[in-house]
DNA sequence: CTATAATGGTACAGACCTGTCTCTATCAAT
DNA sequence: ATTGATAGAGACAGGTCTGTACCATTATAG
């Protein structure tokens, strides 16, 4: 086996472009033979790494769900006992990302809509991001003392995730202020509420 | 020209079949040859009543485009004098929507990820659809007297967009109580809030 | 230097997709 | 009954997609 990782390897080269292309223009938009292309990759070493084009497409998916699982962890970290500027903070973080140059949309949300049967080998992973993303915001939101941590969690994911087709759909409409606001408002309704 | 009616013409049943379709699995997952299979249509004859594939794409968003904006009469028209009742029936509308057997989510957000390209034919209409439920929904703002009736109406879309999607991607985790319980919590904050 | 593993280049198979074409059948109006 | 519009059935072309096979090339390890 190789011990110089001087010159990236054809298996992330290939990875990168896939994820470049799949989030820009769409997972069924986008051709073995173009990312093969792209990648300047042999069409066989392709299939040497990835057997078939789902297991890249799981693959690029688990590179996001990483990213997107970072935030709460950082977060945690940061204010250990503040549960509440962790909320705080992840609502920034979320408006950052949208805000980035090149965002287009929820790769999860995106990939859900162009794969929508269960059978399909991308469910399982957004399905895993849907729960786990739900799962922390309710462990902060219990922490913080609100009064339903639940419904707080269900309400936020459920902005969030407006947020992020919102953005999507029409930049025009959309406004990182507006959205941390609108969070803001329910959080505090949930703190200051009797449970 | 014919005068009767009686039997469906081949158009609305092409058009019924690939809209049931297109909103189950997605129009990329769905080819021509299955829309006419199932409908039991000559493939001469969907030629006939649409020249590509894109057009009947188009047709079925201009179906829904007009299902989803007959709320905003309708409200308008049972409650002319009261905006506050109008945008509260409005977030009724929409939860039944989502809780109405075979939802899949929102079909013009879902076309739009399918084709994220603008110079695709079916950008006018989803950017049509999204300025004008923004519009309607800044209209009832300002006249309930909302302090800044395009936050609230930029914070309701988000919500809106956000309950649409995250009923699609994981109905367990969405409710639609929790759902008009945030959108009301939105609105009642800007009208006691001081312009 | 040699052996081994990874890679590049490319042709190809088989399936599917959109769209065109021809021919035949039906049906309503005059 | 004839005519003209509408529709069904299906072959076919040209392209694209995924995945396989074969062979030459490079680079590294021993």
């Amino acid at each position: 086996m190789p011990i110089t990782d001087k010159k990236e390897t054809a298996k992330t080269r290939i990875l990168r472009v896939a994820s470049y292309l799949f989030y820009r223009e769409g997972v069924r938009a986008v051709g073995i033979d173009r990312i093969i292309a792209e990648s300047g990759v042999a069409k066989a070493s392709f299939y040497r790494n990835f057997a078939t084009k789902d297991d890249l497409v799981v693959a690029y998916l688990e590179q996001f769900y990483d990213t997107f699982m970072k935030p709460f962890d950082e977060v945690k970290a940061r204010h250990p006992e503040e549960p509440v500027k962790q909320l705080y903070e992840l609502i920034e973080s979320l408006g950052a990302r949208i805000d980035t140059p090149g965002y287009r949309g929820c790769p999860f949300a995106n990939t859900a809509v162009e794969f929508p049967n269960p059978d399909h080998p991308t469910y399982e992973i957004v399905m895993r991001y849907h729960t786990d993303t739900r799962h922390n915001l309710a462990l902060a939101a219990e922490q913080a003392k609100a009064a339903e941590p639940n419904t707080l969690a269900d309400q936020l994911l459920m902005l969030f995730n407006g947020a992020l087709i919102t953005a999507y759909l029409d930049r025009a409409s959309y406004s990182s202020e507006h959205f941390a606001h609108a969070a803001k408002l329910l959080i505090q309704h949930q703190l200051t509420k009797k449970a």
